[in-house]
DNA sequence: CAGGTAATTAGAATTATTCTAAAATAAGTC
DNA sequence: GACTTATTTTAGAATAATTCTAATTACCTG
């Protein structure tokens, strides 16, 4: 099957580089681990999953990956009232949405709510970045 | 001058008991407190706060009295990357902006944008709440 | 390959918060 | 008003996530 609207498929070292982010064999791993299982975990989480490949890498280099990534808006960081912080590759503006029973979920934004929600701040606020979190419950059934 | 548009002032104790809160006099201080000081205080700095009037109350309880106004809805917790909870006693429908100089500020959300956010998500979940949260830098001038 | 900068590491330290168990308070009952 | 029970408060210990520290390792430049 020919890769009908992909570019071709640029090497995850490359896309740090081009993020401006030295690309390091751990900082890789963190990455890759993000975008392979998209899921919301923790540093915790991520730091088991990396284990795997990376046995060596250690709780501390995780968190310095993770925030190099956030800081070189690679990857998104969420915040859920007390609970540990939550890493997210989707680039695309998105919400989340915290289901009580565990979980989050992406909720895609059109543009033009951003726009909207930009408008309700005075006009000379500079905004590094909006967040948009829901909380409750997903259907059960 | 005569209150036009206003109630009668309802003692906070009444208020809190509305609300289904027992008034303990713990309690009736933190709410003031918030009522009071309308910035977005931590619980350390509400601790701190009301430790003035109220010279025995201890920190536990303070996280207990605000843990049930948060729940009984009379308060808002608002969350910030990494950074403690703060409390907010503005019960209108508003967002929040966090200024990296440091500061809260809110920001009043017209219901119909609620609606819009609401409108993002699948019929059949069921919302408990919404967060909006910017965060950028106000203009220094 | 020498020298400098940046990244990683293990473990200690910190911080906000929660837990625990006991004492105090309040509410309801006779 | 004394008695019982449920709730709240309290001080301090415990926990959990994250950050810090100082030492080591990797990388790049000349």
């Amino acid at each position: 099957m020919a890769e009908t609207h992909t570019h071709k498929p640029e090497p995850v070292a490359d896309v740090l580089a081009d993020h401006g982010v030295r690309p390091t064999s751990q900082r890789e791993t963190v990455y890759r681990s993000l975008l392979q299982q998209r899921d919301h975990p923790t540093a915790d989480e991520v730091f088991a999953r990396v284990r795997e490949n990376a046995p060596t890498i250690s709780l501390a280099t995780v968190y310095n990956c993770l925030d190099v990534l956030v800081q070189h808006k690679l990857v998104k960081a969420v915040n859920f009232e007390r609970g540990p912080t939550q890493y997210c590759a989707n680039l695309a503006p998105h919400a989340h949405f915290h289901d009580e029973a565990g979980g989050t979920l992406d909720i895609d934004m059109p543009p033009e709510m951003i726009t909207q929600l930009l408008g309700l701040l005075p006009e000379n606020f500079d905004v590094k970045h909006i967040e948009v979190n829901f909380h409750g419950r997903t259907p059960s059934a």
